[in-house]
DNA sequence: AAGAAAGAGGAAAACGATTACTCACATAGC
DNA sequence: GCTATGTGAGTAATCGTTTTCCTCTTTCTT
């Protein structure tokens, strides 16, 4: 059975291509009778157009990419979930490419997106390099999350200033004086903001910021294990935790039960991200909830629009997103 | 600036555009000279062919798709990741489609993914309707996990009979005599494969099948949280778990501690993936780890190799994963 | 009733590659 | 010197759409 074309139904219905497409895209002129005529034909012979072909003529691909560093990882997920939740609706397709956390692999996926066509890309990396390529293709860039080095892209992010703050404030609010920060090593901008709301809460609650309890690790839950540890094997003195992630907070809690402190009673622990996890660790993981779908969606929806109706278009350059503070057991 | 085709090239280098194209597929003949002059082209004015239009051409897209029930899912993700690592460097993209375990969706993505000429698909969802629409393409198809109805699809699977059975077995030989099964209630393949394994185990070492404690629940924390609570509620009495899942044997696990029973003292539990949590809790749950790189990378295999060898090519059209039990501390 | 406007639809040129045919030329064999 | 062979490269058709011009009716306006 041979493939079916355009010029099959436009011969079968006895009409010219021309008209057949008109109908398909709902666009030109073709009277009632003909569109039904060609419906009936599609229907019938069950011809779906060749989306490479009309992509070739069009220059159109409906495709977009996301590139992300880790699908592994619960939090991208359900970004990268959400994203396409809003655009195949909308008949877009999406690329999902996966860096590993690699900067080479992140620049040879854009290469091949470009090469591909995608009309437009969402980066959840905190790519370094976006302009160079894709800029000069005119190809529209939303980043989610992770802020690029280049300043004049579209961002959509949490407000991790403020989660910051309210993860602190929970804290010393239930008491706590001498609060650890476990921190991203690699100094991501979410992880830069959240520390600044940790700065500001101290501050506004007349604390020390001691530079002692600012722990830099490496985001995985034995990290953050070992540098809890460390501290109290050192005899650091401390009350509370402001864990970065909740996989933070769950590899400080391990080394804190581990070492029977009791929490909360003796330490408490705020994270961050609201994971599936948080909710089921014993005690219950205090977070700061960040709305993945919602994130995922805006940017999807800023992109699309960017896509149709021009980058001019959009008004907001920086959208940032409220977060909420989930209260559970590790505060008390 | 516009954009730049083979014709371009072409004309710069002096040559015709089938040149261009011979030198860019290593095809066809052509002098060394003309090689150097046209690479050197297409390197300075950073020519990227269209792979829109090759695809036309050769209707091969050099794309797969992967359909997958859940990417939130950690086993899920981790499947799709080793597919994408293993089809990227050998030059496919991959398309992955999120169905949230909707038959319906399914259904669309196929045909989507068929219109847009894939050469491939993976499916991890247990699909029920493969044929009727992909094998009249010939587009090729590989599963993972789940086997559709259809009995004469490549299947890619952990062996889950000799993982229930190693499980039950793990359970019986720490002196579990009163094993609970909690299983999926939908009933897909592999659920079932781990139950024959329970079944075998219990058998060989002359234990009874109790139905009563054969549980059907759905896979997610609660399910299995609530269906053990009312187990101990009711009274009824049993020393062993085994949970479908790591995420059941964590709800398990929950319940169990919420009224005070003791474990793995008073009831053993042992869990199935290897999912990461499961290492975390505590205590540390023991599972039957599933090779979920191993399972993504050897579909990808096969997939490509049927991509490009043909159908007939292949031998197996069965691969049965090897699993593993990790002793944790839910078994002592 | 004549001209304008609008409606329906066809012909053919793109889109950017690949590839089956050519063909010119050089070399070799006789 | 003449034919066979091989090599490098060009011509043009093709993949399946969309879209720009046209053409031809039909209907409306005055």
């Amino acid at each position: 059975m041979k493939k079916i074309t355009i010029k099959e139904i436009a011969k079968i219905t006895g009409v010219s291509s021309a008209t057949v497409s008109r109908v398909l895209n709902d666009n030109g002129r073709f009277s009632e009778e003909t569109r039904k005529k060609v419906l009936d034909a599609i229907e019938k012979f069950e011809y779906r157009p060749n989306v490479v072909a009309k992509s070739l003529r069009t220059s159109r691909s409906k495709t977009i990419g996301v590139i992300v560093p880790d699908i592994t990882n619960e939090f991208f997920a359900h970004i990268v979930l959400a994203i396409e939740n809003l655009c195949v609706p909308r008949g877009y397709s999406v690329f999902i490419c996966n860096t590993s956390e690699s900067e080479e692999k992140e620049k040879m996926y854009i290469k091949d997106l470009e090469a591909k066509g995608v009309d437009g890309l969402i980066c959840l990396s905190g790519i370094m390099d976006v302009p160079a390529d894709v800029t000069r293709q005119q190809i529209p860039v939303v980043c989610i999350d992770r802020k690029p080095n280049n300043q004049h892209v579209i961002m959509v992010e949490s407000d991790n200033v403020t989660g910051g703050y309210l993860a602190t404030e929970e804290l010393i609010k239930k008491g706590c004086q001498k609060i650890v920060m476990l921190r991203d090593e690699r100094g991501v901008s979410p992880m830069q903001n959240r520390y600044v709301g940790y700065q500001q809460a101290l501050a506004d609650y007349g604390l020390p910021l001691d530079k002692n309890l600012v722990i830099n690790v490496q985001v995985d839950v034995f990290s953050a294990k070992r540098a809890i540890t460390e501290l109290i094997q050192a005899g650091v003195a401390f009350d509370g935790v402001f864990a970065g992630t909740d996989w933070l907070a769950f590899g400080a809690l391990m080394a804190l039960k581990e070492h029977h402190v009791q929490v909360p009673e003796q330490v408490k622990i705020v994270g961050f991200d609201n994971i599936t996890v948080s909710q089921f660790s014993s005690p219950a993981i205090t977070t700061i909830h960040q709305d993945k779908a919602k994130m995922g969606e805006t940017a999807a929806k800023v992109l699309l629009d960017i896509i149709d109706n021009g980058l001019d278009h959009v008004k907001t350059r920086n959208i940032t997103l409220p977060i909420e503070l989930i209260r559970r057991e590790t505060t008390g």
